[in-house]
Order: structure tokens, then C-alpha cells, then sequence
DNA sequence: GCATTCGCCTACCGAATGGTAGACATATGC
DNA sequence: GCATATGTCTACCATTCGGTAGGCGAATGC
């Protein structure tokens, strides 16, 4: 593998672990393979390789973003695709809800002007969804659609960067109910689709598990 | 002021704002008044602070846990104060989410070691609280007790702490809904309340909005 | 009165940090 | 064949890090 992208690699991994300033460039470079000076002719300072890393994880989500929105049908299988496809761009590399979540905290104001050009957007798309759902009687009126989606990404992206944690600590590792991960991605789905869509009377949907994202799995290549 | 005191307090910012690796002891001694050594007088190492600062967090839950798991009376009302005082706690200062999900970060092994005491015993109560409520027919069969308590916990912890930089940057400062802070706190509440209870047919509650939780303001001393 | 403890200080230490200078070897272009 | 560019290295630098030694003054105990 190229040598920058290696460097790459390693280092979303680590910041994503031990944080940015957790981790050093000898950190990194032995993590590689190469020594120090080498590591800084790829990239000229810790900052840059920072930018670089934060970079990668964004451009991966603004690919990934259209087919996401343009997925399946419409009504609530459309919304369904649209937070399973979410989840699953998170779990395949739980590194990339590390990374965002730790950037949010270390440096919030850089983070909010990329997530305004970055997130912004499709917020409102996806918030406009919302409000022609109400109009239809779809979805409940009490939902406040923007600040509903950013909980939704909140419960995303920050469960899946603690769901370690949390989940491996307090859920047992084996139930009948499935795998911690499981019982995770399936609650959270329930949450989302329940707190929005108005129930069609006594609907009890069966509830087929979309989980660990085994079709993302090589997708981190 | 106590000048140990001050210490664990102006510690506890700084960590919850640049994290434990990003704060050096002089930016601590310089924040608080004093030189380094002084600071490493009433603290022996950096490790030992940073368990004091955490205990004090983690104590300061112990305090308000009886009282917020007797609250109010039966039902939804007590579900909802429940809530409630969680959310009071942590947005009448924001540092402690902050601080608790850097700690779950930086060293999760240890943090489900803590909450596996700490926070355990008492998702256990909600929990048989919740298939109480599933056998009477209050709540929804589908919800699974243990991994919908993490996902409300995670919503309600992870949210506060990010609240600045995603509420702030994505909803307008000024809307007739209310301040960000408000419609986050709101629409959170509507979501943990909406994807537990079956709503009693056609109940279109006025929704009345607990937030920025004054009545903790000063809890903070 | 006087020894002791407390609390804070200046001065210093070794280690690690991010980063630079410059040599060296290999590969490439012409 | 030879100059140039590429990529890695060793050696080094200034700074900052967490932490220690030890002195000094004020309070405290007896």
C-alpha cells in the first residue's frame, strides 16, 4: 500500500483512540513503520496530517451521501434505507464517529463551519421530508424536524462512538435478543421510526434486524 | 474559596474543553493562580487529579440519583421527571457530559469498569420499570428495556455535550420554537417519551417546555 | 518561646515533544 | 552518462512536559 495512505490509515486510527493530542508523530510513524522525518516529508506538520485525516473521513461521507439519499422508495422505507445506510457508514469503521466526535469536542467552533457547508444541506432536505410528511398526517405533528434529525445523528454517530463502552459493559454479550450490537442498531431504528411516523393502528411490524452492516465490512478499503 | 477546590474546578473545565492530554498542570496553575509545584502540593500527579476531577463528577451523580429515582409520582409523570432531572443535571453544567464522554474515549476499559458500578444497578430498576409497564400495556412490547435506557442515556449525555457545536451551528439562534438549547431539550424529552409509551389514542399533550433547567443554575456551586 | 506543619515558592531535572538540517541511496528524465 | 527529483535516514534543536529538591514565611500546637 502507498506509503501517504498507510500513514493515513494509522493515524485516523490513533487520533480515533487516543486523540489527537494523545497521540505523536513517533506514535505514528512506528505505527507505520518508518521513522519520524519520513512520516513529516509526507506531511509537513502534525496539523496538516490532522486536516488531512479530518479530510478523508468527510470526503468518504460526501460519496457515500447522494446514493444515500437518493436510496430505495419513498415513505418510510426511504427513511428507513436512509438511517440504515447512516449507521452502517459509521459501523463499518466505528474510527470515523471517534474522529468526529473527539474533533467536535476538541476544537467546536472549526467543527461547526464544516458542519454547516458539509451537513447542513441535507438537513434541510431531509427536514423539508419531515414537514411534507406532517402535512400528509404521516408524521407527527409535535416532531420540531430539525432538531429531531440532529438528535438522530447524535444518537448515530456518538452511540457508535461510545457503543464499546456502554454496550459491551452493560448489555450481555450473548442474549436471545442478539449480540449487543444488535440490540443497539435495532433500538435505535425503533426509536427513530417510532418517534416520527404516526402508527397505522395497531401496526406490529416484525422488526427484521438490519445490523453489524456485514455489507460494509470491506468497505473500508 | 478552598484553594483545593478551586483547582478541581478550574481542572474539570479545562479537561472537559482541551481534554486531559491537550491541558498541561501549568495551564491548570496558571488558570487557578499559582505556580506548578503548589498545584502537585495538593494533587501528588497529573493521573491523581484527573481521578479527583472524575470522582467528583461521578459523586456528584451518587448525590442526585436517590432523589431523581424517587421523584414525582408513578407513570409517565415520573418517567418524565426522571428525565428530566438527568437532563437538569448535565446542562446546568455542560462540563460534566463533556467530561464524561472524553473519559469514555481516552479510556473506555476503565469507564465500563466505573459505570458497570455506578450506573448498573439502576438501569437494572428502570428496566424492570419498563416490563412492568410492557405487561400492563403502557409501553411497547417491541422496546428492548436495556438497550433503549443506553440509547436515551447516550442521547441525553452525548447530546449535552456536542449541544454547542451541532444546536448552535445548525438551528437559528432566534426561532419561534424557542433557543436551540430549548427545542434540543423539547424534541429529546418527545423522542424518549413518544418511543416508550403507547399514547393513549389521540392525546395531543401541550408539551410543556422544560429546559435550560434554571431551577439547577446554581446548582452548579 | 519554639518546634512543627502547612502552603507556596524558585530553581532545576530528565524525558518526550514537534520540527529541522543535511547526508545518502535509489530512481527518473533527457 | 549525468543531473535531478524522490524518499528515507541519522543527528540534532528548542521547547514543553510532568515531576522533584529544597528554601522561605506564616500559622499552629504545646
Amino acid at each position: 500500500m502507498d506509503v501517504r495512505t498507510e500513514i493515513l490509515k494509522e493515524s485516523q486510527r490513533l487520533f480515533a483512540a487516543k486523540g489527537f493530542d494523545g497521540t505523536s508523530l513517533k506514535d505514528i510513524a512506528d505505527a507505520v513503520g518508518i521513522r519520524k522525518p519520513s512520516l513529516l516529508y509526507h506531511f509537513a506538520s502534525k496539523e496538516k496530517l490532522r486536516l488531512a485525516v479530518l479530510d478523508q473521513v468527510l470526503e468518504r461521507w460526501n460519496e457515500v451521501l447522494p446514493r444515500l439519499l437518493m436510496a430505495a422508495a419513498g415513505g418510510e422505507h426511504r427513511f428507513e434505507s436512509v438511517i440504515r445506510e447512516t449507521v452502517g457508514f459509521f459501523t463499518a469503521d466505528p474510527d470515523r464517529a471517534r474522529l468526529l466526535v473527539r474533533e467536535i469536542l476538541d476544537r467546536p467552533d472549526d467543527m461547526r463551519r464544516r458542519i454547516e457547508t458539509h451537513v447542513r444541506p441535507w438537513i434541510g432536505v431531509v427536514a423539508d421530508y419531515i414537514r411534507k410528511g406532517q402535512q400528509h398526517g404521516e408524521i407527527f405533528e409535535q416532531v420540531d424536524p430539525e432538531a429531531y434529525i440532529l438528535q438522530v445523528i447524535n444518537l448515530v454517530v456518538s452511540g457508535v462512538a461510545s457503543a464499546s463502552s456502554l454496550d459491551g459493559g452493560l448489555l450481555p454479550p450473548e442474549s436471545p435478543q442478539g449480540t449487543p450490537a444488535q440490540r443497539h442498531t435495532r433500538e435505535l431504528m425503533r426509536i427513530a421510526r417510532v418517534s416520527l411516523f404516526i402508527s397505522p393502528e395497531g401496526e406490529s411490524r416484525a422488526d427484521s434486524l438490519p445490523d453489524g452492516s456485514p455489507e460494509h465490512a470491506q468497505e473500508r478499503a
